[in-house]
DNA sequence: ACCTGAACACCGTTCAAGT
DNA sequence: ACCTGAACACCGTTCAAGT
């Protein structure tokens, strides 16, 4: 999937890899959408997430959910192909299990009530997934510059705000615009924190 | 695609139903790509949103951008079918930035800045999307309980966090479980606007 | 018991042939 | 000038036939 796509990867690719049939390959896995359950949770182990109250002492709850944020943007941004199969289904495998875990270990460790933590790794999670689903597809210099003229040849007089905050937009680079929109969810979670 | 769901449409099919041939589509459509391109586009046209600075006066930023989230969560429910094709493109089209003009009009109406309010937009609809994905499929009480019946399998010796805190995660309402994610982002945006 | 070439069903797209 | 039946290329999946 990394090297030939989403749309790219078909079975009778994969059974000429593996030097056997597309049959054979139905001895092992029911089918296509099975096989990529398996990829994306393959995909999740790649999240690196330091051991749960173990690490409470050190830096603070936001420090290690940034941490998590982070790590799972990254995975994500390494593997841009396989973000669609990634949306396409609930992760509930024990990779995407272990990572909830050590999150809301982490959290209630810190003093969270066990609702407000799940809510907490729920609304980061959805962010970063929504982040990197409009981050998608390599976005150097070049994508969003290109982006960022799109947006000028806009008519001022219908999009005014549009067109003239295209700068803001496309000035901050992908990763400096992800840890801004992080913060936000962080200082959130923290009203919520602090109101309870 | 609302009837037969993004995989069971195909060309054939809207060709049978328009009471012509495949053929003929493509003097009227590129290919199916750019026919799901409108067809994401109509969709946003429905997302309702009151016109910009006039309706500055009425309320908070946060009532307005409150509504606007509700809006297009309320939309990608009623069409859940058409959420992969949503995921699937970074949409530009006229309705897409309509939504978004205006919602940096009412917000720098408000007094923020143009950085912050594209920066807030962007999170905003971010956490929609994301929270539309993990609610997929109609996630009706049946299904809710479920997931919760999956968590609750668990070997509690491995995810304890995730097994305790399974009751907390389906008790709320999928509704109120989206309104307390997009508080969090708007009270972590409100944080940002008072530091500025 | 395990594997495979070939087929089946299906889909996006194109084109020679019609009107 | 416009439309269409049929074909082409491709893909997920299955099965009769091999070893």
């Amino acid at each position: 999937v990394d090297e030939e796509g989403d749309s790219g990867f078909n079975m009778r690719l994969l059974a000429d890899r593996l030097g056997t049939s597309t049959a054979t390959l139905y001895r092992h896995v029911t089918g296509k959408e099975e096989l990529m359950v398996h990829v994306v949770e393959r995909l999740l182990g790649e999240v690196q997430m330091p051991g749960g109250p173990r690490h409470s002492g050190r830096g603070t709850w936001q420090d290690a959910m940034r941490r998590m944020a982070v790590q799972y943007r990254g995975v994500l941004a390494r593997h841009p192909n396989m973000l669609p199969l990634v949306v396409a289904q609930l992760p509930i495998g024990p990779n995407a299990l272990a990572l909830r875990e050590r999150s809301i270990a982490t959290l209630t460790g810190f003093g969270f009530s066990r609702g407000l933590a799940a809510r907490a790794f729920t609304t980061i999670l959805q962010y970063v997934v929504g982040s990197a689903l409009a981050q998608r597809g390599d976005p150097g210099p070049a994508e969003a510059a290109a982006i960022g003229d799109y947006y000028r040849t806009l008519d001022p007089e219908v999009f005014p705000h549009v067109v003239s905050s295209a700068d803001e937009l496309t000035a901050v680079s992908p990763e400096d615009g992800f840890l801004a929109g992080l913060q936000i969810v962080l200082d959130g979670i923290d009203r919520a924190r602090r109101r309870r």
